[in-house]
RNA sequence: GUCUUGGUAGCUCAGCUGGUAGAGCAAUUGACUCUUAAUCAAUGGGUCCAGGGUUCGAAUCCCUGCCAGGACACCA
């Protein structure tokens, strides 16, 4: 076991020497825990006759060991608590071998015990438990990252990106914000979940596995199906699923949806994400809005008790109503320009001095939403109900009432990000055959984005769906936003990541098969000897002098190697 | 996809125009019965991401690759 770090062949002995004491550093019973730490520090102060005989367990996180007394900080689920370990307390006999040595030499930061007590305060004034009796529970192998902090200042943060989400566990156990975080991930999911069932919408389960990825443009990932041999693609969205069970009935849908885009990762995209969709008949997307302002409302106060949030350096308050604009009106305000009366070639002539970049295969509604895109979007801070899309952005998206070339759509805009997106749902399906009839026009002409033709979502709408109001809400998106993450990675607790490559290793195996003696292994990595190749090219001589002299100083007790035997390993 | 920054001890990081690898915490051994970034003394710990090149000599300079971060592009 070469690979092993000194700390950790230290911490396996220490495991081994557990066991000889007749010590399970694996028990299997439970451990009966009476108390949490964020409880005994917040109701002993006000009432100091509680928690006089307490249960607790939880990782040692820190430990100040001052001969027969030691303070230690255990960390359960719900924060941090110290101890005071007294060694006449925990051994009140002769034999002080549990804190002479489990305690003091055997255990180590990481390891997880349960301790049984009663609390007092300290001279410091710190709130403590004093410690009676102290169970191990799971001996830890590996060395925690050190984290320290004193008057809010964090000292030898574990900070590297990449071993954070990696090693999610790790920093979930030395940054305790990262947990908060989830929390309060399950919190708003909660919130959004209560404020649905309360109105009697129905959560459902829709497939994930799809033969036509429906719903939205984007590239989807791509899998096979052995039995019926057929490809199956993962769901970039679910609204058609959906909208089917509102034909079928229902009073309102609503799903929170595992999506796959098999498209770039950055700050705000991982290739599975989840969003929410909710449909509910006989509304329309005024009525969402309505819904909308008042569920961010509601999630706002239950997370920050206020409407007032904190989101990237920018106070957005989330208090209905929120700002209503149609998306030509937006335009002209911020550029001047009114682009509603235009012709696509007047469009195009638009574009270009306001300095959008456009192509020719842009027609007049992609040319709308470039400029909306670059000038308009980064400026809306507060939240703001942008509507009225052109049509040939919204292949599923009902026409408006009033103007047949642009759709019932909203998108809500918070600190210059797309939070969530609706429509009154399109429901004449001859112009949603239509439609997407348009749509594969488009994706003949080379737009690979364009949408995917469902023809039994065609055929459930020709039964016949009533007028109905849907909404999707990014949740990843929406969580950055309420915890002020930076990252979609934040949010996600297994951030998508390429998968570790270990450097090809050169074992103690395969110097052993290359004729090398198992004792002489660990003196050859010494002498900076790692791989096969580096010991074929190796000068027999300088090597010769080298093992010998680490010999000498490693105090070895085995007989000198000779040249010849050298040779023999280098040549296999 | 393009550009850019980084990868050194368990963690956080130094390491100058190339000259045998350093600190703090953590670990080990010892001292210490209310400490709290505990303290004090001593000790051990490295494939400097990988592979090539230049050089008498590379953690350091050059090239290629891998992984990660950031920016841009692309992305209903």
């Amino acid at each position: 076991m070469a690979e092993l770090s000194e700390q950790e062949q230290i911490r396996r002995n220490s495991l081994a020497e557990l066991k000889k004491l007749g010590i399970n550093p694996y028990p299997a019973p439970l451990y009966e825990v009476n108390a949490k730490s964020a409880e005994i520090l917040e109701q002993y102060p006000q009432d100091n006759t509680l928690f006089q005989n307490v249960s607790i367990a939880g990782r040692i996180m820190s430990r100040r060991i001052m001969g027969a007394a030691s303070f230690v900080e255990l960390q359960d689920s719900y924060g941090r608590i110290q101890l005071y370990i007294k060694r006449d307390e925990i051994c009140p006999g002769e034999d002080k071998t549990l804190y002479n040595t489990v305690f003091k030499r055997l255990l180590d930061i990481g390891d997880i015990i349960g301790v049984t007590g009663y609390v007092f305060v300290t001279q410091m004034g710190e709130t403590s438990i004093h410690v009676k009796s102290l169970t191990v529970l799971s001996k830890s192998l590996r060395p925690l990252p050190i984290v320290k902090e004193k008057d809010g200042v964090v000292y030898d943060a574990f900070s590297d990106p990449e071993l954070r989400y990696r090693q999610r566990y790790v920093d979930l156990i030395v940054n305790p914000q990262v947990r908060e975080t989830f929390v309060q991930r399950a919190k708003i999911v909660n919130e959004m979940r209560n404020y649905f069932n309360e109105q009697g919408y129905l959560e459902v389960d829709t497939p994930v596995l799809q033969s036509i990825p429906g719903g939205a443009a984007a590239r989807p990932f791509v899998t096979h199906h052995n039995a019926l041999d057929i490809d199956l693609y993962l769901r970039i969205a679910n609204e058609l699923y959906l909208k089917r069970l509102i034909v079928g009935g229902f009073a309102g849908v609503y799903e929170f949806s595992r999506n796959f885009r098999n498209e770039g990762m950055d700050r705000t995209h991982n290739p599975e994400f989840t969003a929410m969709e909710i449909y509910v008949p006989y509304k329309d997307y005024n009525w969402m809005m309505t819904f909308t302002e008042n569920m961010l409302e509601r999630i706002a106060k239950a997370l920050h008790g206020d409407t007032k949030v904190n989101v990237w350096g920018n106070e957005i308050d989330f208090k209905p109503p929120f700002r209503r604009a149609p998306m030509c009106q937006l335009i002209k305000e911020e550029t001047g320009v009114d682009v509603a009366p235009m012709t696509e070639d007047e469009l195009r002539e638009a574009c270009k001095s306001l300095g959008v970049e456009t192509d020719a295969t842009m027609g007049k509604g992609k040319l709308i939403d470039a400029i909306f895109g670059e000038k308009c979007e980064g400026k809306l801070i507060q939240p703001t109900f942008v509507t009225d899309y052109p049509i040939e952005m919204s292949p599923l998206c009902k026409r408006h009432r009033d103007n047949p070339e642009l759709t019932e759509r909203f998108e809500l805009f918070v600190c210059g990000k797309e939070l969530a997106n609706a429509y009154s749902e399109l429901n004449d399906p001859i112009d949603q055959l239509g439609r997407f009839q348009e749509q594969l026009r488009l994706s003949e002409k080379g737009d690979d984005e364009a949408m995917f033709i469902d023809m039994d979502f065609v055929r459930a709408l020709e039964y016949g769906m009533p007028p109905t109001s849907g909404m999707g809400i990014g949740i990843d998106r929406l969580v950055m936003m309420m915890t002020g993450a930076q990252s979609i990675q934040d949010v996600l607790l297994f951030p998508q990541m390429k998968p570790e490559k270990k450097a090809a290793v050169t074992t103690d195996e395969d110097f052993v098969k290359q004729g090398v003696p198992a004792e002489w292994v660990p003196v050859l990595r010494k002498a900076g000897i790692n791989t096969l190749s580096q010991l074929k090219e190796a000068n027999p001589n300088k090597l010769l002098n080298d093992l010998g002299g680490l010999r000498k100083k490693m105090k070895l007790d085995i007989p000198a190697v000779k040249k010849e035997e050298i040779e023999s390993w280098m040549n296999g």
